[in-house]
DNA sequence: ATCGTAGCCTGGAGGC
DNA sequence: TGCCTCCAGGCTACGA
């Protein structure tokens, strides 16, 4: 979603200069705040890309070898405004652009809790399907929505690992862009407990959960797309869009849409695992 | 090599 | 009312 806006309005423009305003949120560029505007300043923007909870814009001329790169954390945004209004409570970094035509633009890095940052990053080949992409974002496996999402590959790695189904589904390097939310919607889905070992899983069980994962991408994608924020945001006692269609994440005691048995939530990772007990009963044997 | 855990950070919710 | 603690989560560093 902050991809297909990014492609929209700033493509093709110009950065024309560069404010941290949290060095946090460069913190990992390798050389630094000063570094980080320098390799920015007087580059034009390419198309956006997207893997997981990465973002990027390779930096022209052609061929790019660079990109400006995000990750958005839980908490990051990337917004399009148009230069000179109020910075957000949360800005951390601005860019801004001149577009081909039209007034400058601002890119603005917005982020709450700051885990999210933005750096410059050589571009690099994928070890997961050998597309280009920037350095960091090497080793992270394919999104299910990518056209080169291979679920037969993927499926044969989940059922080759030794540990729980929820921590292979969490892993990044495996598959990317599922979080927590995610992936307990997509198990209670599959009718899958988290703690199922990945060495038991059937091939069935498995292609069933992958398309299931892809299912729920695909409709919070189409709900507008979610961030953290956005199950806070609503002040008003509105509920979020994203927040009335999950079945079970974040609904301790409430009835599972599938059965009304009483949603339960676990411990899990320093986090919190949802299932439903009938649905999704803890296998005897099982492993975190 | 593979798996598991602590900690990073901010602010909203809820207890007292 | 205002303080305090808990909790949310993607990722990395590090230990087993």
């Amino acid at each position: 979603m902050v991809r297909r806006g990014l492609e929209r309005q700033v493509a093709d423009a110009t950065v024309t200069s560069v404010e941290v305003h949290n060095t946090r949120s460069v913190r990992r560029h390798p050389d630094g705040t000063a570094g980080f505007a320098a390799r920015l300043v007087g580059r034009r923007l390419g198309s956006a890309r997207r893997r997981g909870k990465y973002l990027w814009l390779p930096l022209h001329p052609l061929p790019a070898t660079d990109a400006v790169l995000a990750h958005l954390g839980m908490s990051g945004q990337l917004l399009v405004r148009p230069t000179g209004g109020a910075a957000e409570r949360h800005l951390r970094v601005r860019l801004v652009l001149q577009p081909g035509a039209g007034s400058p633009l601002d890119l603005r890095f917005v982020d709450q809790r700051t885990f999210g940052g933005l750096s410059v990053a050589p571009l690099a080949v994928s070890l997961a399907d050998g597309a280009c992409v920037p350095e960091p974002v090497r080793h992270i496996g394919v999104d299910p929505l990518e056209e080169s999402f291979d679920a037969a590959q993927v499926g044969h790695r989940l059922s080759r690992r030794r540990t729980g189904v929820k921590r292979a589904l969490l892993d990044q390097a495996l598959l990317s862009g599922v979080g927590n939310i995610y992936a307990d919607e997509a198990l209670w889905r599959a009718r899958l407990h988290y703690a199922r070992p990945t060495e038991t899983l059937r091939r069935r069980e498995v292609s069933t959960l992958l398309s299931a994962l892809r299912e729920v991408l695909v409709e919070a994608l189409e709900e507008g797309g979610t961030s953290f924020d956005s199950l806070y945001v609503d002040v008003d006692g509105q509920p979020g869009y994203f927040e009335r269609s999950l079945a079970v994440y974040g609904r301790a005691d409430r009835p599972c849409p599938r059965c009304a048995t009483p949603v339960r939530r676990d411990p899990f990772m320093n986090r919190s695992s949802y299932t439903c007990p009938r649905c999704q009963p803890r296998p005897r044997r099982s492993r975190w």
